[in-house]
RNA sequence: GGGCGAAUAGCUCAGUGGUAGAGCGCCUCGCUUACACCGAGGAUGUCGCAGGUUCGAACCCUGCUUCGCCCA
């Protein structure tokens, strides 16, 4: 074995021998349950990021586990054509090279996309591969193959058939850059300062005037009607008169309508149908017509008025304040900070238009969606985000559709000449209706959400009936960032339940967001984005998956710490050296090779306290790490392994056990055979790479970790009393430790033993081999008190037990005698504050165990007073 | 404006109603044949603030402050 461990090299091999046993494959004709993922797809639009990293391992984790707990298991990858996304690449890239999308024509344009693909989507899934992803690779799928888009049509056309899906004008948030409508989840509301314009609407039969407060003085021209709050006391008298416009003088309608805010501004709202969303729905209420200023390429239309008309809507707003000021209809104007829509993608103000789109009607998807979460059926981690799922639902607006892009899947609509529009699935020749051959392809293309909605049973084959489907579906757990909960986590729900009557997963896992080292959300612009990659370079895979099981489902979201990835990775180091000296002790020779021969477990009472101890905690840990994993606690899980692995096994029970080893004591080397191999078995789903190269070192295991059965405690394993008696053994070598220290005694290892007697022996010594124990961990040599140690001699408390000390303590003796005082004040203050406690009103109503342990508290804290006191004084 | 969450050691984070924890960093010692990617020891916290419930609160409740996210 090599010195130290060598992720890289060992990552390969493993690598490439996971993919040759197959180990992703799934096989749908098995017998053992099913344990199935549908794996978010990445969007193509670049490499893997700290995202994609985490999730991965929150779900390889889980199917390794679950494949060692004997389930057949298919996680199913694949990858996103992310059209919008997508097409803003290109287009920047075209935009740099001095061209467009419309100079270089449609076809250059996909030679540019099919050449994007190409080159991201496989390293995207080779990047997947490198973090250790089980998944099966043959059932990959990507949302623009022909199998998938014929399930996508399936749907249409269906959902089309029922009535589901329609195509009208209705308000949309339209991109003028992008040049399509985008979906309302797809706005990015950031915060500006613009000006607050309070405007002079007067009242057409005289007597005054309503002041209006806008922040878009430019859609005054698509005014419809001012509104007030229905019980507003102010405007009562107001309400059904006229007033006229400031702007082209039209008159318009004074309305009630609840959705004005009497507090906010005047309490008097211009209302726009044509260009705000709020406006649109007041408009439907009360049957206003619609007045359109703004076009799609977010222009002025003003015919009328040439200082207005065809200039951008910024310039126009200035234009328009310019007139209200000489009109005299301005009245103040003051500054606001507000929130203004802006586009996800490409960051252009989105205007609210007017155009016609494809719809889906909702409301009937809407509420089965919402029974499955709140009966259970389907449950959300953590749970706060089920309200905000049910809340999403309630307030449901229909869902558009349609795009105006040049790359994504295409509506499968068309139009013939006679006028009869149809949804097909397979590419039309003539019109079902009336044979005509000359068709008009709908133009648009489907929001990439449609398509997405129905990843978990599209990847499976349907609707065509095979085994996979029905062995995988419904899947077991959908693993995501929150932030798309709405955007696909609610629509795949309404897919699933609609087209295969079922639900596409039973547990919904929402992970940590990674943040950059400073806090804030990683972004290129900020400059705090780190690439998974370089991590896995710089310290393994394996590290970069345990400090993920680390923050993976914590309560908030995690800072990016390098450090504790470091940690990870001197963690694996840890284990392969603590492998490397069971190796030793079979093969002690320099270079010399060979795998830890399989030992018989020891037969009657052979094992020590410690091994004993070291059983019991093993059994502790599986069994924590048994139920962490299912209940995704992977924090708990890998916090307990480290734990116990560091500071339990390496740091007592094989420093105690070496000479043992050495001495090739048989119960000796099969505890730690068993204790080693079996908390790699535990650490298998979350450090892979590290643990299956340590499972080789071993003779009689699997090919890999992941073929092993997940590991049990023997029944006869946990001990609770073998667990004290070493505990107190294990303070007793800590504190003893401690004193030599503070006495200035050296310590190191060929400096002679220093000569200790029992004075006193207090519970530390109770058990049989206590003193062999120190003796193995410190360089003191145990002598009976009558021979050679007189009254004289210096003592120390260790816990309840005092000792004498064999030799003078020279340079060391100031500051233990200071020590000793410190410790006095400590015990002394502890001493006082369970007294008190037992005192008061705690010794009569706290429960029972709970004051008795108090009681030997005070006894022993008591004890140990004593016996310092007696030390000072001395 | 509505909702959710967070505030614990210098930093990044765990934490169960019963004497405050880890990793990293810091200080002192030790290159002892598993590991210097190591070992031994140490210092560091009115657990955001103010009330309340309780024998007992970092933990439960209320209010406040600051920060983050989601939604309008």
């Amino acid at each position: 074995m090599e010195a130290a461990y060598q992720p890289e090299a060992t990552e390969q091999r493993w690598r490439q021998r996971w993919e040759e046993i197959g180990l992703g494959a799934a096989d749908p004709t098995s017998r053992k349950p099913a344990f199935s993922i549908a794996q978010p797809p990445p969007n193509i639009t670049g490499s893997l990021h700290m995202g994609h990293a985490l999730n991965a391992l929150v779900q390889d984790a889980l199917c390794r586990f679950y494949r060692m707990n004997g389930y057949e298991v298919c996680w199913l990858p694949g990858t996103d054509h992310a059209a919008i996304a997508t097409q803003n690449v290109i287009e920047r890239q075209l935009d740099d090279e001095g061209t467009s999308k419309e100079e270089i024509g449609r076809a250059a344009f996909d030679q540019r996309v099919d050449a994007w693909y190409e080159t991201y989507q496989g390293r995207i899934l080779e990047q997947l591969r490198r973090l250790g992803a089980t998944c099966d690779w043959a059932r990959e799928r990507f949302t623009l193959d022909e199998a998938y888009v014929r399930v996508i049509r399936t749907v249409f056309a269906e959902l089309y058939r029922q009535g589901l899906i329609y195509r009208g004008p209705r308000i949309v948030n339209w991109c003028p850059r992008c040049r399509s409508a985008i979906s309302d989840e797809e706005v990015d509301y950031q915060e500006q300062q613009d000006t607050f314009y309070y405007v002079r609407y007067p009242l057409v039969d005289g007597g005054g005037a309503l002041e209006v407060a806008t922040t878009r003085p430019e859609t005054i021209l698509a005014d419809v009607a001012v509104a007030v709050a229905p019980g507003d006391e102010r405007y009562r008298q107001m309400v059904g008169r006229g007033v006229r416009e400031p702007v082209g003088g039209r008159e318009i309608p004074v309305i009630a309508d609840e959705a004005v805010d009497p507090k906010v501004g005047t309490g008097v709202l211009k209302i726009t149908p044509g260009h705000s969303a709020e406006d649109y729905e007041v408009g439907e209420r009360h049957h206003l017509a619609i007045r359109t200023v703004i076009s799609l390429d977010g222009l002025m239309i003003a015919p009328g008025l040439p200082d207005l008309d065809g200039k951008s809507v910024s310039e126009a707003r200035e234009v328009a304040a310019v007139m209200l000021r000489r009109s005299g209809a301005m009245i103040r104007e003051e500054p606001l900070v507000h929130q203004v829509g802006h586009c996800d993608r490409c960051g252009t103000i989105i205007e609210p238009l007017i155009t016609p789109q494809w719809w889906v009607r909702v409301r009937d998807l809407a509420g089965p969606a919402a029974a499955a979460v709140e009966s259970g059926r389907i449950t959300i981690h953590p749970g706060q985000f089920r309200g905000q799922y049910l809340d999403w639902l309630g307030g449901l607006r229909d869902w558009c559709i349609s795009r105006q892009l040049w790359l994504g899947h295409g509506i499968p609509v068309s139009t013939c000449v006679n006028g009869h529009t149809f949804a097909w699935v397979e590419e039309p020749e003539a019109c079902p209706e009336c044979f005509a051959t000359e068709l008009t392809p709908d133009p648009d293309v489907l929001d990439t959400w449609f398509s997405s909605a129905l990843w978990p049973f599209a990847i499976l084959g349907w609707p065509e009936p095979n085994l996979a489907l029905e062995r995988f579906y419904p899947t077991s757990i959908l693993s995501t960032a929150r932030d798309i909960l709405q955007h696909w986590v609610v629509r795949m729900v309404m897919m699933g339940l609609r087209f295969t009557g079922d639900i596409p997963f039973h547990d919904v896992l929402f992970h940590a967001t990674i943040l950059g080292a400073d806090g804030a959300r990683m972004s290129k612009s900020r400059g705090n984005v780190v690439d998974p990659l370089e991590m896995v370079e710089k310290y393994g895979a394996d590290a970069l998956r345990a400090w993920a099981a680390s923050v993976a489902m914590g309560n908030q979201d995690a800072r990016f710490d390098e450090t504790r990835i470091e940690g990870f990775a001197r963690f694996a180091n840890k284990l392969w050296n603590m492998t490397r000296l069971l190796h030793h002790a079979y093969f002690p020779a320099e270079g010399e090779e060979g795998r830890i021969p399989e030992v018989r477990e020891p037969v009657g009472d052979k094992l020590q306290l410690a091994d004993r101890w070291i059983l019991s905690r093993l059994a502790a840990v599986t069994q924590l790490t048994t139920r962490a994993l299912p209940a995704f606690d992977y924090d708990g899980a890998i916090d307990a392994i480290y734990e116990f692995a560091w500071h339990e096994l390496a740091d007592w029970y094989l420093e105690l056990t070496k000479e043992r080893l050495e001495a090739g004591d048989p119960t000796a080397l099969w505890v730690t055979r068993t204790v080693l191999l079996q908390t790699a078995t535990l650490l298998h789903p979350i450090m892979p790479f590290l643990t299956d190269a340590l499972a080789e070192q071993f003779a009689g295991t699997p090919a890999s970790l992941d073929l092993a059965a997940w590991p049990k405690a023997q029944e006869s394993w946990p001990d609770p009393e073998s667990e004290l008696a070493m505990a107190a053994c294990l303070k007793l070598i800590s504190s003893l430790r401690k004193w030599l220290q503070e006495l200035g005694i050296e310590v190191k290892r060929n400096s002679s033993r220093v000569p200790f007697s029992v004075v006193d022996a207090g519970p530390e010594l109770a058990f049989p081999g206590s003193l062999d124990y120190v003796r193995a961990l410190l360089p003191v040599e145990w002598v009976d008190p009558s021979s050679t140690l007189g009254d004289a001699s210096p003592r120390v408390v260790v816990g309840r037990t005092t000792l004498a000390l064999g030799r003078s303590v020279g340079p060391g003796t100031e500051r233990w005698k200071e020590s000793v005082r410190q410790e006095l004040t400590k015990v002394e203050a502890f001493r006082a504050h369970v007294e008190g406690k037992l005192a008061g009103p705690f010794a009569d109503k706290a429960p029972s165990a709970i004051v008795r342990r108090e009681r030997d508290r005070l006894e022993e804290v008591g004890q140990r007073e004593a016996l310092l006191r007696r030390l000072i004084d001395s």
